[in-house]
DNA sequence: TTCTCAACTTGACACCATGTAAAGTTGACA
DNA sequence: TGTCAACTTTACATGGTGTCAAGTTGAGAA
C-alpha cells in the first residue's frame, strides 16, 4: 500500500480524465497508464466511485481551491463578491470538468457517487449563497426576486453542464464564459440602478 | 411486426421513462411492461437508441409540438415571441424529460444517440435564434451582446438540464420556472429601456 | 542468513445489461 | 392443408466492474 503508488493512480485516473474528456476511462486504463495491475487499483481504491472522488480531492489540494474562494469573501461590496466568486469558480470548472463528467455519468447507477458529487455542487451552491447574502445586504438585489430564488438561479446558471456547452459546445473561449456569465448575472440579479 | 405491438412498446417505455426517471429503464421492463418476451422487442426496434428516439417522436406526435411552437413565430414583437417561446418550449421540457435523461445518458457510448438528441437540441436552438433576430430586428437587443452569442445564451438558459436543476433539484414549481425564465431572458438579452 | 509480511501480480470467475442467433409455436389467410 | 409472419424460448457472446485465491518479490526483523 505505498502511498507512492496512491498517488501515481490519481496522477493517471487524473490525465486520463483530463484529456479524454470524451471516452470513457476504465479502470484497467488508469492501471496500464500508472503502470500497475488492474487489481493493484483495487487494494487502494475498491470501487471506481472511490477513486474518482479521490481524484476530485487530490485536484482540489493540488489547485488550492480554498485559497482561491478566500479571494470572494474579502470582496468589499456584494458586486465585487459577485464577480470574484463567478471568476474563482467559473475558472476552476475546467480543472475539475474531467473527473465531473465522469462522476456525473455514474450518478444514476452508483448513489456514492451521486452523494459525493452533490456535495460538491452544494459547496458551491453555498459559494452562490454567500455572493447573494451580500448583495442584499447592499440592497442591490433587484426586488423582483427573493434571496432563495436569486441563489438556485445563480447556481444554475454557473452549473458544470452550462460551462459545457457554453464553451465546448458553443465554442466561447474561456475568457468570453467568464466575462458573459458576470454580465448576466448581474443583469440577472441585480436591481436596475 | 403488428404496429399495434409497436405501439404498445413505445406507451409502455414512456411511461417507465416518464415515471421512473431516476430508475434505470431497461429493456426487459419495457417487454415485460408491454406485455411481451424482451426478444420481441428488438424484432421492433433493434436498438435501445431506435426505441428511445422511436418514443421521442411519439411523444412529439403526442403532443402537436409543430403546433405548440407554431404560436411563437405569430408573435408580433420580438419580446411577444421570446416570451411565447420560452412558455412553449419550457412547457414542453417535462414532456420529453424522462426519455431526454436516458438519451442524454447513453450520449457517451452510443453515437446514433448522441446525434438523435443534438439533432433534438439544435432545432431548439434554430427556435432560440429565431427569437433573438426577431429581437434584432426590433432594436431591442442589448448593444453589448451579438447575436450569435445571444442565441447560445438563451439555448442554455433554456436547457433540460437547467430545467432538471430549478424544479426537480430546487424544488420551483413549473410556473415559477416559466416566469424566471422569461424575466431573466429579458434581463439578459434586452438592451436597457 | 533466513523468516515474514505487506504490496503487488496473475488468472479465474460472478454479475448484469445489451445484443445476436436459432429453433419452436401459433393463428390468420390462401 | 400449407405457408408465413409475428412472437416465444433458450442460449450465448460481449464488455466492464468487482471478488477471490494463489503466487511472487523485496525489505526489514530475528
Amino acid at each position: 500500500m505505498s502511498s507512492d503508488t496512491r498517488s501515481r493512480i490519481l496522477e493517471a485516473a487524473w490525465k486520463l480524465l483530463e484529456d479524454g474528456a470524451g471516452s470513457e476511462v476504465r479502470m484497467s486504463d488508469i492501471a496500464k497508464k500508472a503502470g500497475i495491475s488492474r487489481q493493484a487499483v483495487y487494494l487502494h481504491f475498491p470501487k471506481r466511485a472511490d477513486l474518482l472522488i479521490a481524484v476530485t480531492r487530490y485536484i482540489d489540494e493540488a489547485n488550492e481551491v480554498d485559497v482561491r474562494l478566500a479571494a470572494s469573501r474579502g470582496a468589499a461590496t456584494g458586486i465585487e463578491r459577485l464577480d470574484a466568486y463567478i471568476e474563482a469558480w467559473g475558472n476552476y470548472i475546467p480543472e475539475i470538468y474531467g473527473v465531473g463528467k465522469a462522476l456525473m455519468a455514474m450518478q444514476e447507477t452508483d448513489s456514492e457517487a451521486r452523494m459525493a458529487w452533490e456535495g460538491r455542487m452544494l459547496a458551491v451552491r453555498e459559494g452562490c449563497e454567500a455572493a447573494v447574502g451580500a448583495l442584499a445586504r447592499d440592497r442591490a438585489l433587484s426586488p423582483e426576486i427573493g434571496e432563495e430564488k436569486a441563489t438556485d438561479l445563480l447556481w444554475t446558471l454557473l452549473s458544470v453542464r452550462n460551462w459545457e456547452q457554453l464553451t465546448l459546445e458553443c465554442g466561447w473561449p474561456q475568457d468570453d464564459y467568464i466575462g458573459e456569465m458576470k454580465r448576466t448575472a448581474r443583469r440577472a440579479l441585480l436591481a436596475d440602478t
